[in-house]
DNA sequence: CTCCTGATTTGACGACTGTCAAGATAGACG
DNA sequence: CGTCTATCTTGACAGTCGTCAAATCAGGAG
């Protein structure tokens, strides 16, 4: 079975998800079932140049800062996104390999797709 | 903006996502972030006909039936799947529409692409 | 009706999560 | 060096989650 991460997955639609593959996913899709995170998580994809810094995340929420880092640090772990030191702000961006991989286990055509 | 559901959404990474549709797209990318769910998810997906009944997912866990009716009932209340009872049994299927959905949110290319 | 089997619901309990306040780090600038 | 700003870490607390045992509900068979 094709275990590897590059190689990536046969979708969950073709065949059943083994165990140590379900778990890896599982840490993803948690990662992005919070509102406060996915929407992170979309406000640094679409934001210019791909990357955000987290001073110009923290005024989107009623949230304090400890708790967006706190949100970033989840999604960090979970590999969905990168974060960077550019002198005094620390700017982050979303790994496309990541998203793109979790959108091909979700749907029957899986990874043979890729319209370029 | 096209805040409806048949008609979708825009991928995450075009434009932030707004307050509403994150919340109800966490509540689904929530229910899938359990390993036992996902795989669950699977095992009915991948099921020959499309569809499973709760008697062959049981067995596969080291889980007891309550536990496993638990987390269905969390796959169906996130609509990603439904259950139907036929005589003794209760068989579920995935809504598709709903695992295209996430996978759709999740690419650039989003909504447009379909390679047939 | 009564019993049996398949599945869900309820109640309980430990583990985990989201949040904040307070403290710690890291770099920029005097 | 010391100070200021941006960000992260720690500790605490209420709330949620995953799990099981026990009770309940729904059909089929005697």
């Amino acid at each position: 079975m094709s275990n590897n991460q590059s190689d990536c997955c046969s979708p969950l639609v073709r065949e059943p998800l083994a165990g140590q593959q379900s778990v890896e996913l599982a840490r993803q899709f948690k990662a992005m079932g919070d509102p406060v995170r996915l929407r992170l998580l979309s406000l640094i994809a679409s934001h210019e140049g791909g990357e955000a810094c987290v001073c110009e995340l923290t005024g989107v929420f009623d949230l304090t800062g400890p708790t967006i880092s706190h949100h970033l640090k989840v999604l960090r772990e979970a590999g969905l996104i990168d974060g960077e030191r550019r002198g005094t702000w620390i700017y982050y961006r979303v790994r496309p390999q990541a998203l793109q991989r979790l959108s091909d286990v979700l749907v029957p055509g899986g990874l043979p797709v890729r319209a370029g």
